[in-house]
DNA sequence: GTCTATACATCGATAGAC
DNA sequence: GTCTATCGATGTATAGAC
C-alpha cells in the first residue's frame, strides 16, 4: 500500500548513474558500475535508459539545473551593487564547493564542446532572452546609470568575474603545481579568494573616491 | 649520404600523433589513425613508442613547453608595470590564438589529474623555485615596493589576471551560449578581451590617482 | 520487470614472419 | 625496421528465458 516506500529501480538507477558520472565524468563512467550500485544488471539499465547517453543527459540536466538555478539566480536582487557583488561571488564559490561535482562535468563539457549544456540552454531558455538569465549583468547596468559605479562594458565585467570565480578551481590541479592549498575544501582559500575578487573588481569600478575628491 | 632530407621514421610518427592528440584528445585520439597519417602500422607505433600513454606525454611535454616559454617567460622585464601589464595580457591571449590547441591539451590534463603537466613540472623545475618562473609575480612585488601600484595580494592577482586571460576561451563553447562572437579567431574580440582585462586590473591597482590626491 | 548469456564493436598491444 | 595477423580486454547493447 505505502509505495511511497519503496524506492523505484529507476530511481535506483538514477542516483547511481548521477553518483557514477560526477565521479568519473562520462567517459570514465562505466555502466557496469552504475548497474553494482544500484544492485541490478546492465541490461535493466538499457531497459529504462536506452543508452548511456540518454542517462548521462538525464542526469546532468537534474544536476545543472539545481547548480544554475543556484548560482545565477538567487543573489538578493535589493542590495546595493557592492553588496550584490560580494554576495554574488561569496556565493558562486560556496555553491561550487558545495556541489564540487560540478567541476568534473564541466570539464567534460568542455572537452563534449559543451553539448549537453547547449542542447539544455537551447531547449529551455528563450535565446532572445539569454542575458536576462544572469541579473548581475541588469543589476551592472543599473549600477552604471545611478552612478554607483564607473562605465565599463558589462559584458566583459560579467566574464572576468565569473573567470575569476571559476578557473582557479576547476584548473586547481594545474595551479597545485605553483601554491600548495589550492582546494575548494580549503575554507581558508576559498575566503582568500571571495576577498581577492571582490577586492579587485571593486576597487576597479566603484565611483566614490571620485566623487569624494570632486 | 644526405640523410637529414630524408625524414625519418620516428618523426614522422612523431608528428601525426602530435596533429592527432591536439585535434582529439588523449581519449578521442586512435592509434590506428596515427598510423594512418603517418604512412605505416600500429605495430610499428608499438615499435617506436612502447604505448599510447608514452607517445602522448612525449607530444605534450614538447607542445608545453614551448607554449609555456612562450607564455610566461617572454614578456620584456624592462618595461614599466604598466606597460608590462599589458603587453603580459596581450601576449597571453595572442599566443593561445596562435596555438589554440593548447586548449584541448588543458582539456584534456584537466580532465586527467592534471598528470602530464604536474610531472613534467615535478621533473623539470625545481620546486622551491617554481614561483621564479612566473616572473609576472616578481614584477608585481617590484611594483608594490616602488609604489607603482598599490598594496595587494601577488598571487592572487596573478591568478586573477590568469583566469580572466584564459577561461573565456577555455569555455568558449559554454560562454557562446550567451554571446556569440567568443572566438579566439575574432580579432576584435581578442582586443576586446585584452581591453577589458588590463583596464579592470589597472584601475584597480594603479596608485597615481591617489598620489595625485594626496 | 528482471535476469543470464552473449553478441558486437573498438582499441591497444604483441607475436612472429620477413 | 616493417609488416600481417591476431590476441585480449573492455564496454555498450540486445536476445530471449523466466
Amino acid at each position: 500500500m505505502r509505495e511511497k516506500d519503496k524506492i523505484k529501480t529507476e530511481d535506483k538507477i538514477f542516483d547511481s548513474a548521477m553518483k557514477e558520472f560526477l565521479e568519473k565524468g562520462f567517459n570514465g563512467a562505466r555502466m557496469q558500475a552504475i548497474a553494482d550500485e544500484a544492485g541490478i544488471n546492465k541490461a535493466l539499465l538499457h531497459y529504462y535508459f536506452k543508452s548511456k547517453e540518454v542517462l548521462y543527459k538525464e542526469v546532468f540536466k537534474k544536476v545543472f539545473v539545481e547548480f544554475f538555478n543556484a548560482i545565477i539566480i538567487k543573489t538578493d536582487q535589493s542590495l546595493s551593487f557592492q553588496a550584490y557583488l560580494k554576495e554574488f561571488i561569496a556565493n558562486y564559490i560556496d555553491k561550487l564547493a558545495h556541489r564540487q561535482e560540478m567541476l568534473k562535468f564541466m570539464i567534460w563539457e568542455l572537452e563534449n564542446e559543451a553539448k549537453s549544456i547547449t542542447e539544455y540552454i537551447h531547449n529551455n531558455v528563450d535565446a532572445q532572452k539569454t542575458a536576462s538569465n544572469f541579473p548581475i549583468l541588469k543589476k551592472i547596468d543599473e549600477a552604471k546609470r545611478a552612478g554607483e559605479i564607473r562605465e565599463i562594458d558589462s559584458f566583459h565585467l560579467f566574464l572576468n568575474i565569473v573567470s575569476m570565480c571559476i578557473y582557479p578551481f576547476l584548473a586547481q590541479n594545474i595551479v597545485k603545481n605553483i601554491v600548495k592549498n589550492v582546494d575548494l575544501n580549503n575554507a581558508s582559500f576559498r575566503q582568500q579568494r571571495k576577498d581577492a575578487i571582490f577586492d579587485l573588481v571593486w576597487h576597479s569600478i566603484k565611483k566614490e573616491e571620485i566623487d569624494a575628491v570632486l
